[in-house]
DNA sequence: CAATTAATTAACCTAAAGGTTAATTAATGG
DNA sequence: CCATTAATTAACCTTTAGGTTAATTAATTG
């Protein structure tokens, strides 16, 4: 997934952002289930639950695929990659700032605080 | 940070939903800013970005330092690690699926498939 | 084909998110 | 100490999120 858009990245976090959804991506990446199978440990309606396998499909997480009268959902790993790359990069920027601090405080010992 | 509550992980990947904020991070990341500099690039009024930044603040993802008149901002990285963990968690979940279909495969040469 | 079962859609409700402007608090500098 | 500037809080608005129950669609099976 090169080049996600923000918006796609804003659907992966959101989507990443409700605990049921999380341990539903759990039960959907150990196993194959159905719907029902995947609400069955929570305590909310059946379009409840439908409404978030929803969610977690539009952040393509999830893909539906039918099964006789069932639908059967598997995990996608494509987006999980791309919210780490985000978060890789970040932690990059970070980093970099670090080794700049670095390289400042080697060639000025004992600098002058800029709040003084 | 270990052992993080699902809460808190909720609020970590709930503040990275947001391009806006996303931005702000890496903003933040690079330098460390005050509200007004970190605002400086969006189309939005002052109160908007501090909210943003106290949304950035719940998730620990940011810290408020005094600096005189103004406030500095600078991030955590240990939420960062966090949603970078569930995310990893989840594709060891996955991929350990995938290690058994592969088991099973070996021991079952062409499996009856189940929706015949 | 009629009944059953799986899942979704429709219609609705409440709370939270993200924005606004106006008012307030807080620190600095003349 | 008063004016200025930085930032936040208050009050409000609109949209979205997450839930409900009731109705609908769709596939299977007796």
């Amino acid at each position: 997934m090169v080049n996600c858009s923000e918006e796609k990245r804003s659907r992966i976090f959101q989507a990443l952002s409700d605990s049921t959804r999380r341990e539903m991506l759990r039960r959907i990446a150990s196993d194959n289930l159905t719907a029902t199978e995947i609400g069955e440990p929570f305590e909310i309606s059946a379009p409840a639950v439908s409404k978030h396998l929803r969610v977690l499909e539009n952040a393509e997480l999830i893909t539906r695929v039918k099964d006789g009268k069932r639908r059967r959902f598997k995990l996608n790993t494509e987006p999980l990659e791309e919210a780490k790359s985000v978060i890789s990069e970040l932690a990059a920027y970070w980093n970099r700032r670090l080794d700049a601090l670095d390289e400042y405080l080697k060639s000025n010992p004992k600098p002058k605080n800029r709040n003084e």
